[in-house]
DNA sequence: AATGAATTATGATTTGCATCATAATTTTTA
DNA sequence: TAAAAATTATGATGCAAATCATAATTCATT
């Protein structure tokens, strides 16, 4: 059933943010105008909880983790793919804070959109402004069902769903080049790197995946998706 | 520092719902012809998951939880307090069903709102359509303070953040009555009902807090701020 | 190529907390 | 008011997974 597209603790939008199409051409112009294009390395910070968001974020290259960070600890509460927008929920009238630390897992390059203009097009624009309402709705479904994974799961089946949603949402293939580490993946799925590296060398030995260097490869999806489901 | 009021896992909103103050007064007697008021008894379910989301939830009295469940597992994702919506998520332009399930804690009066009305209303109104905007935007920044405590923290700290909730969002007060068993305590800080009663037992031996019958009373905030903070 | 720093890998130990078991209260219902 | 059901309480046991310890590789850097 449908369950687990519902359910998984991934949380990379599949879709493209569609809400610049509800622009008038004047607005998108405006947009154009005054928008930043901006690289960014491997490892950056491109947006830091707690220091004033003056933009919003548009990713067009690249990956990136959206995360809190409080001393050793961190969560991560999404990852971004490209077509995306990071930083809608500064949209507060209260101050325009980022909520959050967002860093670049590869190199990335984000258009950075004024937020003035964006809550400007909200008044504006309702067609606009639904679409804004429609991404932050799905943003928060999301996010709640990875908090249900993250908290209801353990370890085997938030990492089998952590690969299988790396296949099907980043990478859209049952093999990929895997550009994270074990410690990586192992944030991401909020647990040890040494338990991340038990797991996926037992997750080999049962022949669920191939790890050849970077490359990995699905060979069982259907019991990935039942070690996810039983645990 | 502002940092607990920022991470505390509690999730209710602390101020009333203003969106209606944006309504023009036509579109204010729309929502008074077509909106229906409803009582729910303790325990009845106000909303569930999967099904037809016709309306959006205004609570106007007593408490309620909204939840995923799964199996026996449930995760609570918020407590609502009157004064505040519920469903927006279901404000998503592709299916309006309702992403999880509501009850009530405690006997509670609701104000059904028609979604499309909604849906019309953010179009047409663009103040409307920012405030919403701004609800969407505070209560995921709100859930995600929740997900970073329910993964972060384990249960001493869990159960003191829990406690200061409670007093300082929803009873407003060091001293209250509480209407929830420790059952729904457990249910609420996501750990068992035994550790909760031990916990809780071991916190008034150290004159963090006073039980008397179902009166609870903080004696430290300070005390149980620490125990917060640290674990 | 050589040194240092991450990353990957495995085994041993520890621990926080759930689960189980059982009993004492309290509350609900007949 | 008695019987049944739910809640509160406490101790004993088990376990998943983190942490610690220590290598073996791989990667980065001068």
């Amino acid at each position: 059933m449908a369950d687990r597209t519902l359910r998984t603790s991934c949380t990379v939008a599949h879709e493209n943010c569609e809400c610049f199409d509800y622009l008038t051409p004047e607005q998108r112009q405006l947009v154009e105008d005054k928008q930043r294009i901006v690289h960014y390395k491997k490892g950056e910070i491109i947006a830091k909880h707690g220091a004033f968001a003056s933009h919003v974020i548009f990713l067009c290259e690249g990956l990136i983790k959206v995360y809190y960070e409080s001393g050793n600890d961190s969560l991560i509460l999404k990852i971004v793919s490209p077509g995306n927008l990071v930083g809608l929920t500064s949209l507060q009238k209260s101050d325009n804070i980022f909520q959050y630390t967002a860093s670049a897992y590869v190199d990335s390059v984000a258009r950075l959109i004024d937020i003035n203009l964006f809550k400007q097009f909200v008044v504006e624009n309702g067609k606009f402004a639904s679409e804004i309402i429609n991404i932050l709705s799905e943003n928060t479904n999301q996010i709640n069902s990875r908090f249900f994974g993250m908290t209801h799961r353990q370890s085997y089946g938030k990492l089998a769903d952590l690969i299988l949603c790396l296949a099907s949402r980043i990478f859209k293939n049952e093999k990929f080049e895997l550009l994270l580490t074990r410690k990586e993946l192992a944030e991401l799925a909020g647990m040890s790197t040494e338990s991340v590296i038990r797991i996926l060398k037992k997750f080999q030995d049962e022949n669920f995946i191939k790890i050849t260097g970077k490359t990995f490869e699905i060979l069982d999806v259907d019991g990935l998706q039942r070690i996810c489901e039983l645990g």
